[in-house]
DNA sequence: TAAAACTGTGTATCACTTACACAAAACAGT
DNA sequence: ACTGTTTTGTGTAAGTGATACACAGTTTTA
């Protein structure tokens, strides 16, 4: 098996990914299957978190031994690559105008935000390359499909995908972060709220962070009762934002030609 | 010392950031400072990552022993807390013209840049409150400047900031795994842009991926030689898009009234 | 009918976090 | 000055986790 420090742990991890760990005829038949294995991690992940993710927990979930995880998978980091790809899972298709390519990644941004929250720690996982499974590609395609008929042309629908990926993830991140470390404290969130707004109340100087003490003061940090700490709307907002620029390059590029 | 399951750990936290554990006068004198021991762990984590970093090496670093940290630090959590903090510093100050709130935003973003490469491991840090530190928050206040100048208010800044550290963090941390895994597989960029690329193709179904095909037959994939494989460019990209969309919300805003 | 290849397991090693108790150090109040 | 209290740095030990390695049993191939 491929050592992590070697090229070859790449190619091993794209057969993986691709073909789903296709065994050899001889020896014994296997009594697991790599999609078991990562479905009762992602399973773990979902309700404990990566950090709880072992391979032994994992192997006791599936009732076999710690060791014999290690005939389906080179160690927990290979592990947790092929369980973010099949956790993506394939982007649901979009019903609506086909015209309407705001709408559609629109659509693709709230999908995509809905999957963050239910396998959080796929934000924390660390990948070794791009995206290179089916599924992280199945959704990279889907917003490359409406951007390329907005009428972007490639290595501009490239970095605009990345734009909007960058913004799902991280809001979605920070919306989970939030929930974790509030659980953590075993706060409620209103008590969360408020103790964050008090704490900048206490030490933030008006002399130093004289924007900030503005928006304090206007009552921007209090608790609002909105889920995420109103999150999914400053990602609404955000992604607003980052369509009408989109949609004014496109027509400046148009107008003005390339 | 405050459980991490407790409310208290917070408040805890919050006077290590802002008031950097003062020490009762009673007792032996300390012969280190939160100070040195952050520091320490940063250059392990700048020079090694995040999962070199732990107390025995902090500690040794330091010729103490490991639970002389503990004196300190209510565990490995806190610190890491404390360590991203310190690790973030202070926004360089805004030098150009003072109305162009435009420019004054991609030098922010620059320096955010350039910050999260010197230090990647806090891209990866898990904190478990929203920004409340002091150079967190300086670094907060130095966008919401620009941005309130536009003629953002209230909860707009702070959703035009979010998604600005959205982009550079997300990008930052593109590169970053990038070049971390490139590296793991002991790899030249070139080898690993170019292996990539040619993942694409092998695996990369056209029926499937009608879009991505296309821009692989573009050659959009292909080794450029760019430091980080473009993804600064990327985030330039994506940089002017949000401002333009910022831009266009504020004028619409100003002609049609709130 | 071997020989070869592969599976699941038991064992062992190493690194890590952190709880706990102890002795020495420094201060506070008398 | 003195004594009790608080705090520091340390030694020890428990518990968890990743994973290398060798072994015995199983299945296929020649």
């Amino acid at each position: 098996m491929a050592d992590a420090n070697d090229p070859r742990a790449r190619l091993e991890l794209l057969e993986l990914l691709w073909r789903g760990g296709q065994r050899p005829s001889r020896g014994p038949k296997p009594k697991l299957t790599l999609d078991q294995i990562a479905q009762a991690a992602i399973s773990l992940a979902d309700a404990e978190g990566l950090d709880a993710l072992s391979m032994q927990r994992v192997a006791t979930e599936l009732g076999y031994t710690t060791m014999s995880l290690y005939r389906y998978v080179s160690g927990k980091d290979q592990l947790v690559e092929l369980m973010t790809d099949k956790a993506a899972g394939d982007p649901p298709p979009y019903t609506g105008d086909p015209a309407d390519w705001r709408a559609e990644l629109e659509a693709w941004v709230h999908a995509l935000w809905e999957l963050y929250l239910r396998h959080p720690w796929t934000l924390r996982a660390q990948l070794s390359t791009p995206p290179a499974g089916p599924h992280q590609l199945a959704w990279f395609e889907a917003a490359l499909r409406p951007l390329t008929r907005a009428g972007l042309t490639g290595g501009d629908a490239i970095s605009a995908t990345l734009l909007l990926l960058a913004a799902v993830r991280q809001f979605a991140g920070f919306a989970v972060d939030m929930t974790a470390g509030r659980a953590r404290a075993g706060l409620t969130t209103e008590e969360s709220e408020a103790g964050y707004d008090a704490a900048l109340r206490e030490f933030v100087d008006p002399d130093r962070y004289p924007a900030l003490t503005a928006l304090i003061g206007d009552g921007v940090f209090q608790p609002t009762g909105l889920p995420d700490s109103g999150i999914g709307l400053d990602l609404d907002f955000g992604v607003h934002r980052v369509l009408d620029g989109i949609e004014s390059y496109v027509r400046a590029r148009r107008e003005q030609g390339p």
